[in-house]
DNA sequence: TTATAACCTAGTAATCCGATAGGTTAATAG
DNA sequence: CTATTAACCTATCGGATTACTAGGTTATAA
């Protein structure tokens, strides 16, 4: 007697709930802050800790702050197109900081890194975009909210410096 | 003499800049705050707009806010399963505010719609999640910046209940 | 009994994220 | 002058989400 040869419909509905168990054990949580940012935040921090302004290898913060490689040399790049961060070619090359790490502020990395820090385009100052449903910005319940919100951050990320998060501790 | 037949490589180079051009120009920006969240928090504020505690139509909000009326039911239900609106069925029905504006904080409608509100899990009082790559929080830089944007952001949110957020003007 | 409006189950296109692969260019050491 | 090094560049990818849409079923009131 053959209890089971293929796939029957018993079979299929098991499958099913493994799948939505998998989904609801592994509910994806939605991460405000991408990790593109927060490696660039982090090797900027690594960069600055150094006592001396010469070169960091990609490698070395790679490996010190288990990053991929690949993905921080991109990461990097875009730091330094935007101003941040110098470069070396060849041996004993790298990346170093431009500027002070007294004059980076947060809200600057993250502009440049992550986009936005406003909750919503139509609170944001520098990416500000208007919201095709609402009507009148005024009498929006959303966005007087987020504008409390958006400054309430940006004090925060304004006061906070490269110098500050990465303090040696 | 035939000068273009099919695709060369001309017209290839010519296919991708356009691309390039479009990906430029249409650059997406990153939402914190998820249309379903806004739409949630708007419906919520137009039924507590109500003085009477009739029940209110999800065809009534829909056409009012400019929400996609299938979209709206959808969240109005998920509000109605977390205890923030009871419902009624048939002519008459609709969806009604169960607690008082005043005791329902923005927090808590935002953790149920959107989820953590801390930017990343390693700093979410509701949602914690340690981070794979770091060894330590103590010693990471992003952490103690985020925990500040969180708490700054909680303050907020807490402050701000629907009462406020729904105020006639 | 019929109209209404909530409730439920699927599925979809578009889009992004995080990463990988495989190179080229420029600077330094020997 | 040559080899090595490390930044720089281009392309591509799977997996996952978002914001809907479609097409129903159930419960309530007129």
């Amino acid at each position: 007697m053959v209890i089971s040869a293929g796939i029957g419909l018993f079979d299929l509905y098991v499958e099913k709930s493994i799948i939505n168990a998998k989904k609801s054990i592994f509910k994806y949580i939605r991460h405000m802050l991408s990790k593109k940012t927060k490696y660039g935040i982090k090797a900027l921090a690594f960069i600055a800790k150094r006592e001396d302004r010469k070169p960091v290898q990609t490698s070395e913060i790679s490996k010190s702050e288990n990053i991929s490689q690949k993905f921080l040399e991109s990461i990097l790049l875009e730091l330094r197109k935007s101003g941040f961060l110098g470069s070396k070619k060849g041996k004993g090359g790298g990346y170093y900081l431009i500027k002070e790490p007294e004059a980076i502020q947060m809200t600057a990395v993250i502009r440049v890194l992550e986009g936005p820090i406003a909750m919503v385009p139509c609170v944001s100052l520098n990416y500000y975009e208007k919201c095709d449903d609402c009507p009148s910005e005024e009498t929006c319940s959303v966005h007087s909210l987020m504008i409390q919100v958006r400054d309430s951050t940006l004090k925060v990320l304004g006061d906070n410096t490269l110098a500050d998060i990465s303090a040696k501790k």
